[in-house]
DNA sequence: TCCAAAGCAAGAGCAGTGCTCTCGATTGTG
DNA sequence: CACAATCGAGAGCACTGCTCTTGCTTTGGA
């Protein structure tokens, strides 16, 4: 059903294809702030009215550059995370980090546009949830891989956390202590503040190897929600090795 | 010398503060992106060339308003640490992170402007860092009063950050271990991760109860850096009655 | 096969923007 | 007092997002 049946509908999505890769070519060069609606048309050789026909407005154009930008992060972790799916959680857990570290770090633009200020009265529809949750999800999966052997001790919550860590825990994963969740959905806030930071120049005269920073950070990080180390495994863990 | 002289200096100088008001009123009421110039003027009964004799570009009163912010959260956050100056580190520590956040709850426009994404082709001039660094310092301040009593336990580093770790240690607090640098550095970042996503929608159905999820995480934070608990301190500690 | 309906690009136009330049008027200083 | 610096006002340029109307092309049903 996907398949366009005419030769118009093919279009259809081609150009509006083409529009959004010329609207994201002028976003990584200059920015959300300066996409023009009338250069991107006029780069592709039409007019800036037509381009109504494929995005109501402005705005529009933005949010579907939204979702792509979350889809595209959420597609780069979650394949770096199979590429090492058969290695312990804390390795699992920083390589996905350091992919979305990697991402950001190459499209500065498109993170800026999802994890940055929002756009003006905009508010993010309801059809970006999906795609933004992605990463999420990807580092649930790896903490509950983690627990799922044995329990894992972590401080435990104060009093009046309690309920909602619960409520949290419902919500995304009911099989996860209360406290694991809890501690989960900060390090997942604080993974961006660590990429936000290096990326919107916070780190500037203060952190110069951000490389070797951002590592043991996200290594910190995982062991904050129960990963343990490498080593620690008891069996003489099979992951030791030192990578390249 | 700041005293103006001459009745045209002091007038200009009430002109400046009058734009930068106006301005900040509309940055509150729309965002960063909407802030127009010809609409400060309007307000103000002037036209909007008459402006660029105070700022020579929109830019530049950005600038300006970011030193301004950046300046409210360093008075904030340092205005609530003398306030519980007396008590022990966890509780200064969770103090000013808790200002920092009721800062940005309360001027989230403000904080969009100098935490959010960056504008388009624009750098921050080195004139705001100073204002920029208060935050920064003030957990250094912490971390130090911490530390100056007994040393804290931290996990070590690995070798690949330990002569980053050291030069980081060198350039903003030569008194601390290194570990406890690099804990703090990232720490500060992470803290602001909580923040944005608190404050640019990130934690929308996610997060309900904000106040205990930030207080226990941002506590947790401190943890990180070696503060201890409250009640850790042996003496009975004189602190741990529950606050209003 | 024909024809109305729908989809589409183009152009003109509106209200708004940042910014520049010029021109008088005001002001402070030698 | 006179000269120079400063200031506000206005016109104007190039640009923006967006709307509306005008024709042309494609499509799908009778």
């Amino acid at each position: 059903m996907s398949t366009a049946r005419g030769a118009r509908a093919r279009a259809r999505i081609e150009v509006t294809a083409a529009i959004k890769d010329e609207a994201r070519r002028q976003l990584a060069k200059e920015g959300a702030a300066k996409l023009s609606l009338r250069a991107v048309a006029r780069e592709l050789g039409m007019v800036s009215s037509a381009l109504y026909r494929y995005f109501p407005s402005r705005d529009d154009l933005l949010t579907a550059l939204i979702t792509d930008a979350y889809d595209s992060l959420g597609a780069t972790a979650e394949a770096a995370h199979g590429k090492v799916a058969a290695d312990g959680p804390i390795r699992r857990w920083a390589a996905v980090c350091e992919a979305v570290r990697g991402w950001a770090l190459a499209h500065p633009h498109e993170y800026a546009l999802i994890y940055g200020s929002p756009v003006p009265g905009y508010a993010a529809p309801d059809s970006t949830v999906p795609a933004a949750s992605r990463v999420g999800l990807l580092l649930i999966d790896i903490v509950r891989d983690a627990h799922q052997g044995r329990g894992v001790a972590l401080t435990p919550l104060p009093a009046e956390l309690e309920p909602e860590a619960r409520r949290m825990a419902e919500d995304l994963a009911p099989d996860l202590p209360p406290e694991a969740v809890t501690a989960l959905v900060a390090a997942w806030a604080q993974l961006f503040g660590l990429i936000g930071f290096e990326l919107f120049g916070q780190f500037h005269r203060v952190v110069e190897d951000r490389e070797a920073f951002f590592r043991n950070a996200a290594t910190r990080l995982g062991h904050g929600v129960g990963l343990v180390f490498p080593q620690g495994g008891g069996t003489a863990g099979g992951g030791n090795r030192p990578g390249s």
